[in-house]
DNA sequence: CGGCCGGTTGAATCTCTTCAACGTCCGTGG
DNA sequence: CCACGGACGTTGAAGAGATTCAACCGGCCG
């Protein structure tokens, strides 16, 4: 067979935008050869969608889908009467977009639509969402590794729902924290010593994801603060020394 | 080609299991080609787990997967000091178990493990986890139909956490009735006729699916009863009559 | 400068929980 | 046959935790 030796032919012609992505190797465009990428890459923009803008506005540029190259989104349910829940936040390399229209063609209870907005500045690799659906059926690993990716937020939102429907206000906070700590620098192995990290939402956000209030949010950050968990400077800026004792009041209230 | 004139020389192959299988063509076996079925049902049980058994028991019966043919189960996550969250129901014609090991070896903040327990009698059609993946490698129509049934539940868990997180007790409770109206029975179309389900399960677990106390699910149901939303006989029959007025319920706070 | 947005803090209120008592159903054993 | 015990469910009263409402602070931008 000949295809090993085909790849190593074309590796020179890796497109010139994916050559200098960061997390080439890691998202889904991990499953493809060079010829996949060109594919791809033809049909592909980099943005950078400015903090609270909507990632896929409608229109012409829905029926997108995009790599997270950098910064948070956030996922969001939107009652009528306005009340909201964040249900995920996604990190680099995870890609975002409705593949397959899921739940949308579902006549089932579910019926509240999701939308993404990005919570700090987010920058994108962006593509029609046909194009990609189209590789799928030709490379059954990069439909995989989508696969794989769901399954981890499936994990996080079961996970999250445990926090939503069992932990107090205190936890919550600190699971809200630990949750960041462990996911915005993926590259860091958190090693015991003090972590910093900067809130990417301001404080509605942040009630919005936790099922609580602004006042409440508030509130607990000070009581973290003051039983000396928890450092914080410019309200964003928040500096743990020992992520241990945060993971465990993530877990158990203290105040009891 | 002769693959269509060979699927037909192999239909009469379909293992005797499988023809008599009411979810063939629902669940993800409808994948599959006989051969392929066949290949399956070598390693396939059918058994029936009795109401508050777990549907994997450790051991021997780890690392199967199954599908359910009957029945409803619930997937939870246990806190250490034994506070306990239904994170999802299954029916039918749904699998479950871990496929490429979910999680577990993810090293993320994904820490409390899943379990999978019969919330009535579940009917089961049970087969080793390795082998469906084998299969899988072989069959991507295989892959996608399961990665399509976890964008659904992604979707629901995502569609969960706005009722844990922005819902009150009454609104709780009705979209749990609301939920199972339109899931237990996945045949009848729901005209606009009265409704009347069996509570699949007890105070204890709805508490535990809604986030709640057995006592305040005990009150909103006598709640929603004398509001003329719901009748209730032997504490585990209810009766709509109108299931757009539960609905209606479930996504406003009718003491307001 | 003035207004607005984001954030903090306090006091009153409300929802849900906790604790406790009681009711019902059902299988077991005297 | 009926008394007993245990699991499950309901109801009431008291209490805790989060929300609501309101005042206030600081920074930023027109």
């Amino acid at each position: 067979m000949s295809g090993e030796e085909r790849k190593d032919i074309h590796n020179s012609d890796v497109p010139l935008v994916c050559q200098a992505c960061e997390v080439r190797h890691q998202g889904v465009c991990g499953a493809l050869d060079p010829d996949q990428l060109l594919r791809l890459s033809k049909h592909t923009t980099r943005k950078v969608v400015k903090s609270g803008q909507e990632l896929h506005r409608g229109g012409e540029d829905a029926d997108r889908c995009s790599n997270i190259m950098g910064g948070v989104a956030k996922l969001s349910k939107l009652m009528s009467d306005g009340r909201q829940q964040i249900v995920g936040l996604q990190f680099a390399p995870d890609m975002v977009g409705r593949t397959f229209s899921s739940a949308s063609a579902d006549a089932s209870a579910v019926d509240n639509e999701l939308s993404v907005e990005a919570a700090t500045d987010v920058r994108l690799c962006s593509f029609p969402r046909s194009v990609i659906e189209q590789i799928m059926v030709d490379v059954p690993e990069l439909e995989h590794r989508l696969h794989l990716q769901k399954l981890k937020e499936l994990d996080e939102a079961r996970d999250w729902m445990l926090t939503l429907g069992r932990k107090s206000a205190m936890e919550k906070v600190a699971s809200f924290l630990y949750l960041l700590a462990t996911h915005i620098d993926p590259e860091k192995p958190l090693g015991d010593g003090p972590v910093v990290i900067e809130l990417p939402m301001k404080r509605s956000d942040i009630a919005d994801f936790l099922g609580l209030t602004i006042e409440t949010i508030s509130r607990q950050l000070t009581n973290l603060r003051k039983r000396g968990l928890i450092e914080i400077e410019q309200r964003r800026i928040v500096t743990f020394a020992d992520i241990e004792r945060l993971k465990a009041a993530a877990e158990q209230d203290l105040s009891k």
